[in-house]
DNA sequence: GTCGACCGAAGTGTATACAATTTTGCTTTT
DNA sequence: AAAAGCAAAATTGTATACACTTCGGTCGAC
């Protein structure tokens, strides 16, 4: 089972409601999407299956599949699940702590970094969300590494719908503030930087802009 | 999408797996199983993708679906994960804590206490794990809900295959310790409880017994 | 006697056909 | 003219058919 077409669905229409190109709210017809890839519904019901478990869109019985549209107040659950869940990691982290893993860390900061000031905003998100899971990776615990990975991906779309450049910049540096107090042991520094370093990200994206939504009842709340 | 029938399949197996009427190992066939439920081998593969999504059972790409053995090391990598979320969940329900969710969580622990006497094993260890489930929902989130609960289901199967009757009555009793430190308001005390119930949960399944399994490599190795 | 290749059975992967439901637009009624 | 009703079209839900891979066993070569 788990074939590589299927993936390679579920990739390409990530990509497309995460980079916007889907907007929220927008159908996905099973047909049209099979026509598109050039393979049968059946495919393509696995991939709208798989995407609707990752919470990218949402599946309506007999309605069909539409682009998830999360709201703020997930995504506000989403953000205390993870300072729950991060302050403790941090605090861990520092007890295990390893010149590789500050070095791992460290490049990972370059990669933001050059894709901050090349305007990726796509690649952007994903490294700033990929720094937490690297740190969860590096402890050796693939459990941390999914569940944190899931959480972040979940609002992936609000994250990248509400964050600026000069945000991302912020996050980028309270992230070299972060490794810098993981590679000093500082463990309570570490926790509490990590803790505000969530809040700031929750923050800058809490301003509740205009969403583009196809939901008529939501847009006339 | 998402239909009524296909979820029936799903609380089927789990419940089987769960029980250990399926051992770990064993291995799904779909035509057997769309024979048993009287469907089409259709909606036997989504259940089955969707039962691969709870970690119950494993895929392998065109051989079949297997019920899963998840190792011990996963099971300890799991409750690391819980021992960080919860000890920060325990002090953020301390800070908001109210008359109704203490009695909320006691009536919990009552039927806990009842289902140990009775000696309903299954009934039991699903409880024990619904209590930190209930704690979760008892603070309005349900992202936090849903993520606990999938740390605990996922191993559901070791967990019910490493505990026993004594243990299962220890738990309830750190259950009750809880619930008095956080109707005392006593955060430090009660995250102390919650991290060390955890530890002794983990203690209770690292004793490697022997599990009955199909995959010959891992029964020599 | 052992190893390896081939063949058939069994099972999974994908496509297609059919059934059931929803949506849509037109007609009819008030 | 607006609303309700109905029928056709479109879309989802389920079953079945077919292709391809894996697994077991037998036969033959060495």
């Amino acid at each position: 089972m788990e074939t590589s077409t299927t993936h390679h669905i579920v990739e390409s229409l990530t990509r497309a409601i995460v980079e916007h190109r889907l907007l929220p709210g927008s159908k996905l017809a099973e047909q049209k999407l099979a026509d598109h890839f050039g393979v049968s519904r059946t495919l393509v019901r696995q991939a709208l299956f798989q995407l609707s478990q990752n919470r990218l869109i949402r599946l309506e019985p007999a309605r069909g599949a539409f682009v998830a549209a999360p709201s703020v107040e997930e995504a506000q659950q989403v953000f205390a699940v993870r300072r729950m869940l991060e302050a403790e990691m941090t605090r861990a982290f520092v007890q295990q702590v390893t010149p590789e893993q500050i070095v791992a860390l460290k490049d990972h900061i370059q990669q933001e970094r050059e894709a901050v000031t090349q305007g990726d905003i796509t690649g952007r998100t994903e490294l700033l969300g990929d720094f937490h899971v690297r740190m969860a990776e590096l402890m050796n615990n693939d459990v941390l590494a999914q569940v944190l990975g899931e959480l972040i991906s979940r609002c992936a779309l609000i994250t990248l719908m509400y964050q600026s450049r000069n945000e991302a910049e912020h996050s980028t540096d309270e992230h070299v503030a972060l490794v810098a107090a993981l590679e000093a042991k500082d463990s309570d520094l570490a926790v509490r930087l990590m803790h505000e370093h969530l809040l700031h990200v929750e923050a800058s994206l809490t301003f509740d802009r205009k969403v583009p939504t196809h939901d008529i009842s939501l847009a006339l709340a």
